[in-house]
DNA sequence: GTCCTGATGTGCT
DNA sequence: GCACATCAGGACA
């Protein structure tokens, strides 16, 4: 699979307009791959280019957290794309969602991995990791690199405290596969990265495509 | 390297 | 009361 690739900004450290995330999830989870996420703490950019992600569509998705409709937690998955919604799991993590599509219907783009690109020192302070490897390979982990919390759920992306820009990566294959950490609707092949990028999570070579 | 387990808080069917 | 879009650390090889 070749990377859809749009010229949306001029400059590579823009945000991204409003448009790019009123699109169809697949094509955005897609597009996002090889773009720069950063997060902005007391003035430091914590930079990293996108390299793993996860697609959660509507109130039929039988994994997506809208599966039963409207809830309090959910509530920002409803809204118009590019917004941010984070969640607590498992008593000890938060993940990262970008929303797509348009107002009422609910989906979302889970960031899964990132390759750090700047601000590295901070990540390692933020995780209490040292390998750069370690940083930023995981969901749970990027959270914790970037300083992510659900505090920041629901901010606007198209702003300058936690924003995704056109990035500066090379030619890359996408590659797909059902996604991680769910019980259901893993028959779906929502779950796509870069290719060979080291920083991607798993290769579980049987989830492969 | 692989496999297994425990930690932990929140929202809900 | 229980499930959960995870991770780190230990056992073993």
């Amino acid at each position: 699979m070749k990377p859809i690739s749009p010229t949306w900004t001029r400059d590579k450290l823009a945000p991204l307009p409003r448009e790019y995330y009123a699109r169809p999830t697949l094509e955005v989870a897609q597009d996002l791959l090889g773009k720069y996420l950063t997060r902005v703490i007391d003035g430091e950019q914590l930079r990293g280019t996108i390299v793993e992600v996860e697609a959660y569509i509507g109130e039929d998705d039988p994994a997506c957290h809208a599966r039963f409709g409207l809830t309090n937690r959910n509530r920002v998955m409803y809204c118009e794309g590019g917004f941010s919604y984070v969640y607590f799991v498992y008593g000890m993590y938060n993940m990262l969602n970008v929303v797509t599509e348009k107002s009422a219907f609910p989906a979302a783009v889970l960031i899964r991995a990132l390759e750090p690109v700047s601000g590295l020192e901070k990540m390692r302070e933020l995780r209490g990791k040292d390998r750069v490897a370690d940083l930023t390979n995981g969901p749970g982990k990027l959270c914790d690199a970037l300083g992510i919390d659900t505090s920041l759920s629901g901010i606007d992306l198209t702003s300058n405290q936690l924003y995704i820009s056109n990035g500066d990566v090379g030619e890359f294959n996408i590659a797909s596969s059902g996604r991680i950490g769910i019980k259901e609707g893993t028959e779906r092949q929502w779950r796509f990265f870069i290719e060979g990028n080291r920083f991607v999570s798993k290769w579980d070579s049987e989830n492969r495509e």
